[in-house]
DNA sequence: TAAAAATACTCCATAGGTATTTTAT
DNA sequence: ATAAAATACCTATGGAGTATTTTTA
């Protein structure tokens, strides 16, 4: 079955993982706390796993988290190299 | 900026890609076909490039389009692998 | 008790559907 | 003329916001 994700979606999972804070992920993210929270429990909930161990005063990644993140970035990083790569060679480019 | 895109969309495109045919593409992807062609349009213009060169009876891939395609099918390819490597180690596997 | 995540709503944008029209061979 | 993509329109879901509540260190 397709697990389609939103590589938006893979931006706020890396940006909670760098931080380990919701609040200051969703700032420099210039989304709000609740809106992140709900992006990451959706993206949890289709994944079928959790990406975070919450406190109050905590949040860690868990062992899946752990390991998904390296492939996360990989998917940015690799996407966003694809798309220069194509419009270098654009006859009309931005 | 942010050219964030749902893996869905790189499905669409590549099964387009492999058809060259809008109706056919969307039947295999149970879609509707103006669904699938809004859906690819929609695409291109954040791109900011054309995908596929139409025709009423031809569709064929542009070179930016071809250019792309590759790397769609990869990202597809690399998330799903990832997934399936997360879940092997997941302690309450599906 | 206070810092931080979760919940409860509201609103708008986007994805999808059906019916129809346009287009190019 | 006809096959196939585009357009028009409608509906439902999902993402984002503000205000508020819950939680636990």
């Amino acid at each position: 079955m397709a697990m389609d994700v939103n590589l938006r979606d893979l931006r706020y999972f890396t940006e909670v993982a760098d931080e380990l804070h919701f609040t200051r992920a969703a700032e420099r993210l210039h989304i709000s706390q609740p809106a992140l929270s709900k992006q990451i429990r959706a993206l949890e909930g289709r994944l079928g796993f959790s990406l975070f161990h919450r406190g109050s005063r905590s949040v860690a990644l868990t062992a899946q988290g752990e390991a998904l993140l390296p492939a996360a970035r990989a998917l940015i990083g690799d996407w966003e190299h694809a798309l220069r790569a194509v419009r270098a060679k654009d006859p009309a480019p931005g």
